[in-house]
RNA sequence: GGUCGCUUAGCUCAGUUGGUUAGAGCGCUUGCAUCACACGCAAGAGGUCACUGGUUCAAAUCCAGUAGCGACCACCA
């Protein structure tokens, strides 16, 4: 018998333990054809990303639940990889360079895209390895990156097959343009921000009948048009005319025409039409044939279009010289303080300008069809419910998808002298499939898919979720997996979103240097109660940290007990009717046909075949903060306050109760706190396996390691 | 504007299909070096379950409404 140290050493533990399960290989499943596999895909963090909270509470989830069917004997397969993240890649390696005072175009799209790879090779990894830290027990061996070279086939025979079916088509229209990142992009790359506006009332010149109110003066150079409600009682009569003005010293055509969005209420009622820098305005614009002028160009300048006097300059300035303007010439009527929405990119948080620009759709009436129906009928399932109404109500009201961006980090758009490349989540709407081989009918794609449970975030369900729902029907015809687990936001404790740059965030990697990554993950197990987004405040993780001390010690307590002298030297814990093993004649065994021969250890077995339950029951519905608490209470509060403490052994070495209750029965105590570091082994794998181990090394338990022992299950 | 979520102890949150004295973590009070653990043990204080009305023998729980907070979607220029 061994004597352990009367803490737990989280900080000598874990790395020794990770080293020793990817010794064994038990990351990687064994194959059994007769058998379902249970799979995960990992949302691929982005290449330049390190560890955030998200990142650590969503991790944490997907491995206890690989954990606990691995340990169930299912072949379990958790796919790691990394996502090439155009946009934020290329914007990151571009900070780089500027500080070197160099530029992308500087040195050409060649040279530029050997300094990402560059900054890939050397820094790529950085998550990977953090991803150990916390114990992830993903297969490393199967290890994949969204541009990797089977994976860039991938893409490219999606994109033939979406081209052949007529799915993919060129055109020029009004796309959602960002001046800084200078690409397109799609629909919901584009963020709205509430912000107080101005809203300047005037009219484009004397002669024109109609005051117009708008946030945008400058874009009002590109009018073609103005819209007013059919039932406006106000503006009948010039519904249908065109007038000729002169709005700062530009000359326009403006037709007058009706259109049922138009709020009667809001401003005079009547909107300047300007097709080529808006969406909406540019689809009136089609509808009613008005002419599309550009006056704003791919750098947020004024175009020649827009006039002499404006050519070449900012818009903001040129706002701010059409608002002099149009004072002095006293046509400015009002301004008005309002609030309105900003749209901003997703990625460098610059204002948008939409703008009309030639780029690659991908149709999706077609596509949108039977991802609909995979979810309406049951066979992709969302927890917590609410979202399916989010992910339908989306899917019921696409547009077609932007797929082509103007930067150079990415795949490059498999057709002949096309220079743009894919929106990133083209490729990462593959994922679930082109990670397991596809196109190729790899043994582990017939194996492994469909997947079993994507676990991620809410804020990509239309990004990632949904895409890789209708590109998994589109390529294979399945569905590429069956439950999705949206887990909740993991704000900072003033209820705030944890932000790098505001120095908001708490970093988790912070954590298990302080508390240890078994504290760090009960910690943000036990306050996932997967209905409301979590307020992190460290003490649960503090809690985290006792909690596996106090597993150490329970343990502790039973080694120093069993064949162990007493104090004085005389006697052991053991007693002549505990259930010994004949192998030594000290360990004690227990299983589940043995009568308890007390009160207390039939009441702790009952409790305990109570915690196996609950514990399964939780973990299949995804309620971690449930099950984390439930094994808390009967750890500390059964098993250690109650069972252990009214079982104490005497001074002198002579096992009595202290509660006169019953003796202790030491193969009871083994087999509870066996199952018991079993069932929290999911979560708190580190000090589990330690534990595992020192029973191992005295030969209490049987199987080499705990990762791979087998699930305990309930008595009926 | 639409949709959804939240409001329970000082703080952060649980509370399963409505059913005895509403729970946990952390914090707080008092006592304790007992040979598993002071990262501990024992005892304890602390709640009109946002508000109003309704259903019921019974409501934190179900229904309606009000207020506040938050998220997402949306073409309010």
């Amino acid at each position: 018998m061994q004597e352990l140290p009367s803490n737990y050493n989280y900080k000598e533990t874990e790395d020794k333990i990770y080293a020793l399960w990817e010794e064994a290989g038990a990351f990687k499943p064994v194959i059994d054809p007769n058998q379902k596999p249970y799979t995960i895909v990992i949302p691929p963090p982005n290449v330049t990303g390190s560890l955030h909270m998200g990142h650590a509470l969503n991790n944490t989830i997907q491995d206890i639940l690989i954990r606990r069917s691995r340990m169930r004997g299912v072949p379990t397969l958790w796919i790691p990889g990394t996502d090439h993240a155009g946009i934020a890649t290329q914007n990151v390696v571009e900070k780089k360079l500027a500080k070197e005072g160099k530029t992308r175009q500087e040195l050409g799209r060649e040279e530029f895209t050997k300094e990402v790879w560059d900054w890939v090779d050397q820094y790529g990894n950085t998550i990977i390895g953090q991803l150990k830290k916390m114990g992830c027990s993903c297969d490393w061996s199967r290890q994949r990156f969204t541009m990797d070279e089977g994976y860039s086939e991938a893409v490219k025979v999606a994109f033939k097959n979406y081209y052949d079916k007529g799915y993919i088509y060129q055109g020029e229209r009004v796309i959602n343009w960002c001046t800084r990142c200078q690409t397109a992009l799609s629909d919901i790359e584009v963020e709205h921000i509430d912000q107080n506006a101005k809203l300047y009332f005037f009219k484009y010149d004397k002669n024109f009948p109609i005051t117009i109110a708008t946030t945008r003066p400058e874009t009002k150079l590109g009018d073609t048009g103005v819209a007013v409600n059919p039932k406006d009682k106000r503006y009948q009569d010039y519904i249908g005319k065109t007038f000729k003005v002169n709005f700062c010293g530009v000359d326009r055509e403006i037709r007058v025409f009706a259109d049922i969005s138009i709020d009667i209420t809001f401003g005079t009622g009547a909107v300047g039409v300007t097709p080529a820098h808006s969406l909406v305005d540019y689809e009136m614009a089609e509808k009613n044939g008005l002419d599309i002028i550009k006056v704003i160009d791919q750098y947020g300048k004024m175009t020649k279009e827009a006039g002499t006097e404006f050519e070449g300059l900012k818009a903001t300035e040129a706002q701010a010289k059409v608002i002099e303007m149009l004072e002095k010439a006293g046509l400015m009527e009002k301004v008005e303080e309002i609030q309105n929405a900003i749209s901003v990119c997703y990625r460098c948080n610059r204002p948008i300008e939409p703008q009309p620009s030639k780029q690659w759709f991908l149709k999706m009436s077609e596509l949108a069809k039977p991802a609909i129906e995979a979810v309406k009928s049951g066979q992709i399932k969302f927890t917590p419910d609410r979202w399916t109404k989010v992910y339908l109500d989306w899917m019921e009201n696409l547009r077609d998808w932007c797929i082509s961006r103007q930067i150079w980090w990415g795949h490059t758009i498999p057709i002949e002298g096309e220079t743009d490349v894919l929106d990133t989540w083209f490729s990462s709407a593959l994922w679930p499939f082109a990670t397991l081989g596809w196109p190729n009918k790899t043994e582990d794609l017939k194996y492994f898919y469909p997947t079993t449970t994507l676990s991620t975030a809410r804020d990509i369900i239309y990004l990632w979720v949904a895409r890789m729902i209708f590109s998994g029907l589109e390529f294979t015809n399945e569905i590429p997996f069956s439950q999705v687990y949206i887990h909740p936001t993991v704000f900072n404790k003033e209820g705030k979103r944890m932000s790098k740059s505001l120095g908001t965030g708490v970093d988790p990697l912070e954590l298990i240097e302080k508390y240890g990554a078994d504290a760090t993950r009960f910690g943000l197990t036990y306050i996932n109660t997967g209905i409301q987004d979590l307020k992190f405040d460290e003490e649960a993780i503090g809690a985290g940290k006792k909690f596996a001390n106090k597993l150490w010690n329970i343990t502790r307590f039973m080694l120093m007990s069993i064949c162990h002298s007493g104090p004085d030297g005389s006697g052991t814990g053991i007693q002549e009717n505990d259930n010994l093993d004949s192998r030594s004649g000290c360990q004690p065994v227990w299983n589940d046909k043995m009568e308890p021969r007390t009160e207390a250890d039939k009441i702790i077995l009952e409790k305990l075949n109570a915690v196996i339950k609950s514990t399964d029951k939780n973990l299949d519905e995804f309620k971690f903060g449930q099950a984390a608490h439930d094994l808390y209470d009967f750890v500390w509060h059964d098993l250690a306050d109650v069972y252990i403490e009214e079982s104490k052994v005497t001074a002198n070495g002579h096992p009595e109760p202290k509660s006169g209750e019953g003796t202790p029965d030491f193969s009871v105590l083994l087999y509870v706190i066996v199952t018991s570091i079993k069932l929290l082994h999911p979560i708190m794998p580190f000090v589990t396996e330690e534990i595992w181990q020192k029973l191992y090394e005295d030969k209490l338990v049987d199987e080499r390691m705990l990762i791979t022992a087998k699930w305990p299950k309930a008595q009926e």
